[in-house]
DNA sequence: TCGATTGGGAGAGCAGTGCTCTCGTTTCCA
DNA sequence: TGGAAACGAGAGCACTGCTCTCCCAATCGA
């Protein structure tokens, strides 16, 4: 049961090494298709159409909830029949698989907008990246559940979601690079567990080198908080308990910015 | 949009002030319904098809996820037609619910049977507990995704589900109190925003006594960090970057409640 | 104890779903 | 220009949640 269940259940990657080192790099991954120009009338009609169907897909997610879309609503929509969808998605997981590369790649580039030009402090950077994250997450609740949420059930993510959905995660990254390289973040070297150490090696080579392990820690730490927070706001966790969320949620990061930079 | 969206994800809270005051303890919530050994034999056979149904329901549950739960499958798994299910629960959503409150039972259970007689420090007690919470997850993910994923779209969390979704983090809360009632937990007191305040100053004045800002802010901080940092590993956010789960979380969770206790 | 009330199972049926298959038509490209 | 590929339409299968009616049996009040 476990074995098939990991198979279900492991879906979406945020950071995948393996795959990452063999796939475009996601700022590159915007658009997969060559953007030919002169392609031929049926190549067009067919992208056309294929966002056609993402877009119908989106507002229905939007509106009622991934449930909501179902492939002969759209078609209903568009004026065809529900069969002549299945030549843009040949099932019912690959259209979500298309909004799930979608939404994170959309999470990705409000993170990056957030960061552009923008060369205060570490924490300073760190705060204008979560409310980013959190604001786009608002804006796009069940987007965000989508991807941040429950994996659909029976749903198994393909790799086309693994660089997509390291995109953000890397800004964390590239934030702690930047404050160690500055000695913006202050640390101390600490003893680590083997096991731990290897993952953070690994990580560390492919990603931000020459952070120290005690600040990936930090890093996992705070990352593991914001999304955290973020859920427990967006999922009604918090609901009667918290009533100013935009207050609580920007005194609890600057807080967890403070510790990412000097560890308390 | 924003409206009708409220009500249909703020479902799982965690812990409802206003609910939380007229609704029973969670410790003596555990069946609902009086037990009254000599009740009728309707009755019995009442109650007795309705813990079938939700046993039925909660195998499928683990084997395939919550989209696999149909009232129809059960109905044919039990020899019934699948009207007759209705007679037990209204509505597909009603059998979900009954689910969410048994896991939140589940876990809440979990919880209280890790600390159950556990006298050592407050950093020895929050790693007890992390792991009974991260064990409870790990054997019944999809319980699990049920109630700390994703709400499930288009339902509504009924108040039945507030006391139960409580149950695990008054353990928290206990543990904060325990902890500054024995001077173990060191503060120094900060200036919080108002709103902060006032949230806080609600929430320790129902269950954390004495309790000041601070340490509820670092409660606060580490239980969104650990259910994020479950939801990260259950859900495969940290598939090729993690690769020794146990390890990475205990190295995690003790450095949390380091940080729980010290403040750093 | 009897009659009325209620609870509950069976079955048919409605509207919706994902998905498949076939059958023409259109488009494209060699 | 002709064959291959792409595509839309339609019918159909198996499934879902849910409702309604019918009818029997358990329960309860008089």
């Amino acid at each position: 049961m476990l074995l098939h269940l990991s198979s279900a259940v492991l879906s979406f990657l945020v950071i995948d090494l393996d795959l990452l080192q063999s796939a475009p790099m996601p700022t590159e991954a915007d658009t997969p298709e060559p953007a030919n120009a002169s392609r031929t009338a049926r190549a067009r009609a067919r992208a056309e159409l294929t966002q056609e169907i993402k877009d119908v897909a989106r507002r229905r997610l939007a509106e009622a909830g991934s449930a909501s879309i179902s492939l002969r609503s759209i078609a209903r929509e568009l004026g065809m029949v529900s069969s002549a969808v299945y030549r843009y998605f040949p099932s019912h997981d690959d259209l979500l698989t298309a909004l799930i590369v979608d939404a994170y790649d959309a999470v990705g580039a409000a993170g990056e907008r957030s960061l552009e030009g923008v060369h205060g402090s570490v924490v300073v950077r760190w705060l204008r990246l979560c409310e980013a994250i959190r604001n786009w997450a608002k804006a796009n609740p069940h987007e965000y559940a989508l991807i941040y949420g429950s994996p659909v059930p029976g749903y198994r993510a393909p790799p086309d979601t693994v660089a997509p959905a390291a995109r953000v995660s890397l800004l964390l990254l590239g934030l702690l690079v930047d404050g160690v390289g500055s000695g913006e973040i202050a640390f101390a070297e600490e003893p680590m567990p083997r096991p731990v150490h290897a993952d953070l090696a690994a990580l560390r080579a492919l990603a931000a080198e020459g952070v120290p392990d005690v600040v990936l820690c930090r890093g996992l730490a705070v990352w593991a908080q914001l999304f955290g927070t973020i859920s427990f706001e967006l999922f009604g966790h918090l609901h009667n308990v918290v009533h100013d969320y935009d207050a609580m949620f920007r005194h609890q990061m600057r807080r967890a910015g403070r510790y990412l930079v000097t560890g308390a």
